[in-house]
DNA sequence: AACGCTATACTTAGGCC
DNA sequence: CGGCCTAAGTATAGCGT
């Protein structure tokens, strides 16, 4: 329950991850705001959850914002591009060069899938390829052994207390034929102790006196 | 100097408002970049100063997330924009859109690949796929870990016998004494019931006669 | 999935360079 | 403007519900 220092990267378990997703996209959306308001700026905030989802904060019109950024980013830009209509070119061909690029990871990704021979890629792609397998399918399985070994343990000590009740109870029986049962606990050392250390007799409303 | 709780207005102090805005300039920033890396997901941050000074993040390229923002958001404003049939013309809006399926189906395999969907399946399916899966999934410790669910389950099964067992033989010589053990309630105010309020000697399979 | 809680990590106001 | 410092104020991880 102590909380950890986290290390930034992408979240392993899915529900932690949309949970803190869920969390720190409020935040980071407060705190644009704040900073608008503080400090007389002007902020625009998108972002896309890895669902696709979409969340955006602006302080004023988002186009307006959009439109401010993509022109000034031009001007920084100047160097003495050739000209504005390369430039547009130029993100379009960047655009296109990107989509290649994922085009072929994803073929990569597909084969992969469907198990096919990785004999034809070069040592680039194989390297990626490793990268883009972390053993999931080996830490799922982990995990699922260790839940099952925790429910096995619970039983077990379910049926350990179990039996130890219905143990005392022959016990009892045998020795005390005929006698009278009293509500009273004469002696609390024959207390029936459990592994929780609670008096399971009680929670049968059982008591027996010697 | 002792540090007050701010109101969120605007500063007056101009120093006092510059110097906050460069910090938590950087703040958001790092947060929306935390927010990306953590959680996997795509941010844009756009700031402009008031004196009119450009700053910005993306987790990936700018105008990507502002093609897909726009796009997203036009759709969320649902039904017959005039602007579609200019927005299909775009040549840079419709390659930003393949890129962006072309992503977004990546993510899908990458998250295949990584084992986020196999958390549904059960145990023998997972042991299926480790057949299918060449990577060395042999490891001692899923051996250690399967040995001692096995050992378990073997605990288990005795317990159940013996279990059975006793309770066999309580049923014995409960009627073959045919006695009454005095445990009837008189006032069912005296039922001493546990925390969730049940009667538990049910659940142990214990019947008394009166 | 959203909300509440609490201890702890992180951010940052206010100083001073 | 950007760093560094400290104490105060906030955000949020890890729980439970």
């Amino acid at each position: 329950m102590v909380r950890q220092k986290i290390q930034i990267k992408k979240i392993d378990n899915l529900t932690a991850r949309q949970v803190t997703f869920s969390k720190r996209r409020r935040g980071v959306c407060k705190k644009a705001q704040e900073l608008s308001t503080l400090c007389d700026a002007e902020v625009a905030l998108i972002v896309f959850s890895a669902t696709g989802k979409l969340f955006h904060y602006s302080s004023s019109s988002m186009m307006q914002l959009i439109e401010r950024h993509r022109r000034q980013s031009e001007n920084s830009d100047k160097l003495g591009q050739p000209s504005l209509q390369l430039q547009e070119n130029n993100s379009c061909g960047m655009l296109s060069k990107m989509l290649e690029d994922k085009t072929r990871e994803l073929r990569n990704c597909n084969r992969q899938l469907s198990g096919e021979d990785l004999q034809g890629l070069d040592m680039d792609e194989l390297m990626k390829l490793e990268k883009m397998v972390p053993g999931g399918l080996n830490s799922v399985k982990n995990e699922k052994l260790l839940k099952e070994i925790s429910l096995l343990k619970k039983k077990e000590s379910k049926l350990l207390e179990e039996n130890a009740m219905l143990k005392q109870q022959a016990d009892f029986m045998q020795k005390s034929e005929g006698t009278v049962y009293g509500i009273h606990q004469s002696n609390p050392s024959e207390c029936i102790r459990n592994s929780h250390g609670y008096d399971t007799s009680l929670r049968l409303g059982l008591r027996f006196s010697n």
